[in-house]
DNA sequence: TAGATTGTTAATCGATTAACAATC
DNA sequence: TAGATTGTTAATCGATTAACAATC
């Protein structure tokens, strides 16, 4: 084990790794070595045994890693060997979504409470779940144990929902607002803005042969 | 203007900016510093000027950037000058959250095709959308110019919708499902996962101090 | 002119990949 | 033993940041 920087880049490919592995684990697949690890995740498999290496000598020389070992390992690295409860805020499409999904099941990652400003919307009920009003949030959040804190609010409330949950004491928030959110240093913040992505995917649209043929770019294929 | 390869990094920078050049807009603001901008974007000023500076010279010295012309600039690096129509496969909450999705209004990019492979879906519309039975995606795609394939189905699906989307002719796509799709290098694909965001989150939350201090991780703060 | 700010070079920092001894 | 594969070091590659001359 070695006492290092983790890099944000490698501690994003542990629930990718986790991910496939437990799809192995589906397939009675015992053993997998970094080569065909790499193959069907599109990396380098000495990146793969250096991310893991970070965390420990988890592999066996002339064999390969233990799926199910690895598995466990990597939950335990991302504390998902706990219970962690989240709650979510605006109770829209995108909230209702993320709630009904079901990639959570194993992983005692949950959504244990939704908030919404909208009166309208304290009447529904999501999954299991009631629509709180965000007078409920703090109270929520302290009776609840809950750490993270997800924002499917509309861009223009994010960052208040963002204070709300900070004050509530929330350690960590998932924002799909696109917007930067500003919290204390100590709350983590990671925004998944699918904009982002399908902005910078156009960039990378072939040109159409129409007009001149234009190199000023290399396609840089991720 | 250099004719250098632009690496992911910054060619996914350049749709943050330009969301924010537009509030700034928005605001009558008529010029800002990368200074200021990198204040609220959390980025480093020298990082701006120098992604900005592989497409031009869009500043001025003393001065900084004129707002309006810097959209402009940024529209036309991203191809968003022209209009690019997108489809979209699974017409789940996901699916639906995304065909409302308003952000992309003034962008010329729009959803204009929206396919279910379950009968029960092809009823009913989204927007003003008739969701399409899947037989008609390719049909769709020639017909409307079709470059880009969002895929919103369960992860056991998504590959094959990969396929006929490819299949159909589409340049890119992009994945919200969680799985590594394989597709022909002329295809690109940005995969936007957030259950990836939400358990790389889960790594940053603070050991609860009930057992020993552990300082195996330096916390990279982004 | 003095102050501000760019574009760009050079320095730093960090991440990925190759290579290989260790060893199952 | 021979073949496979790890963990790790060294080499490479790339991205970020600092610094500053140019200039508005």
């Amino acid at each position: 084990m070695k006492t290092l920087k983790i890099s944000e880049a490698v501690v994003r490919r542990l629930p990718v790794y986790l991910r496939h592995l437990k799809e192995l684990k589906q397939s009675e697949v015992l053993t997998i070595s970094s080569q065909d690890l790499g193959q069907k995740l599109d990396l380098n498999p000495a990146q793969i045994r250096k991310d893991l290496a970070y965390f420990g000598d988890f592999g066996r020389k002339g064999i390969g890693y233990d799926v199910s070992y690895l598995i466990e390992q990597i939950r335990h690295i991302l504390k998902l060997d706990q219970q962690i409860n989240v709650a979510l805020v605006g109770a829209g499409k995108l909230g209702q979504a993320l709630c009904n999904y079901s990639g959570f099941l194993n992983d005692n990652m949950k959504i244990v409470a939704v908030f919404d400003a909208f009166p309208a919307k304290i009447e529904t009920a999501i999954r299991d779940l009631q629509v709180q009003p965000m007078e409920d949030l703090k109270e929520s959040v302290e009776a609840n144990n809950i750490r993270i804190g997800i924002i499917t609010v509309p861009a223009l409330e994010a960052q208040q929902v963002a204070d709300r949950f900070v004050e509530a004491g929330v350690e960590a928030i998932l924002n799909f607002a696109p917007v930067i959110l500003k919290v204390p240093a100590h709350v983590r913040v990671h925004t998944a803005d699918f904009s982002t992505d399908l902005f910078s995917l156009a960039y990378y649209l072939p040109n159409e042969g129409k007009d001149v043929v234009t190199n000023d770019t290399t396609i840089d294929h991720t």
